[in-house]
DNA sequence: TTTGTTGCAAATCATTTGCAGACGG
DNA sequence: CCGTCTGCAAATGATTTGCAACAAA
């Protein structure tokens, strides 16, 4: 292909074409391409392969400030006609690799939320309606009349730990 | 009924043959109808029925000082031939009335532990063994201090509340 | 070129449910 | 006796998996 001028003008042109579409459209092209960036990065240094639908879950996780559902992943990327096993196997793969947190809010549905850039907190979730806020403080006491404060009610909270117990480090 | 002697102490008698027989067979007797009376005490006092699932289901949550998965609670049960669903819906009540919490530790099985006689407690599980020890203090730099101390490594946790937010108290 | 990933469809497995008969209060 | 609970069998629904085509390195 080398020397190939003819060809090779021809596909700058259609890069070209591509962009100033995108450009058009999407108004955030330079934060998207650097959010790419980012993700490309993560995935090799874990090496662990770049693909389009990791890519695009990375950037529903970066840009959804809350857990979301396998469900919700997935009918957000309708349009991009993911699968819904690839969307299973993304997010397990992403927790194996410690860059997403799995979560249990006491429903039927995990969540997954983007940790590798963000520092540890909670959260706390409404028993009715499901919404959830970060909490970012961490002593229980302060924490619960924090969280009264703000105007939650009848407070409760789960919490485990796991680790490695001294049989099974040998 | 009423002074139906003849008919009364009939009974009373098969009713001590029966105690007799009990003895005989189960050394923890008093420890075991004082327990079964202390079930019909909490499921009374909850409007519910006490029926022989119940009570053998509580018999096992309550002899087994760790959080247990369905599949286990099923398989102590098996002599008794109690159906699975029967366990499901038992557990499922029991976690409505409150007087048993629903416990995740990040893998497939949800897990049971009794709490209407004890206080608020966290866990401590390996993650390869599976093996659970209480953890009863509450600040949580002093408990991880307290975990390692004990001999686990890589420690961490998940810690989530619960309550009612303000738009759903209205 | 080689190895890992995806989509599709089918399988799996925990959990739920409908129903008829059994049981508790 | 009335209303609830249980066992059974079937349904449900989230998650996993086998496989062939495809894409990344």
């Amino acid at each position: 292909m080398q020397g190939c001028s003819a060809e090779k003008r021809e596909k700058d042109f259609t890069i070209m074409q591509e962009i100033n579409k995108t450009e058009k459209i999407d108004l955030e092209k330079d934060k998207i391409d650097f959010e790419k960036e980012e993700f490309r990065i993560i995935l090799n240094s874990r090496s662990q392969r770049v693909t389009s639908p990791r890519i695009k879950i990375l950037k529903i996780l970066k840009s959804n400030h809350k857990p979301l559902t396998i469900a919700e992943i997935h009918s957000k990327l309708s349009k991009d006609k993911i699968d819904l096993a690839t969307v299973y196997r993304t997010l397990n793969l992403f927790s194996e690799i410690k860059i997403v947190n799995e979560i249990d809010f006491k429903d039927e549905f995990k969540r997954y939320e983007l940790v590798y850039d963000r520092h540890h907190h909670h959260h706390i979730v409404c028993r009715k309606c499901k919404s959830v806020e970060n909490v970012e403080t961490c002593i229980l006491d302060d924490l619960e009349k924090l969280l009264s404060k703000k105007g939650y009610s009848e407070i409760t909270h789960s919490l485990e730990f796991f680790g490695i117990c001294k049989n099974c480090s040998n």
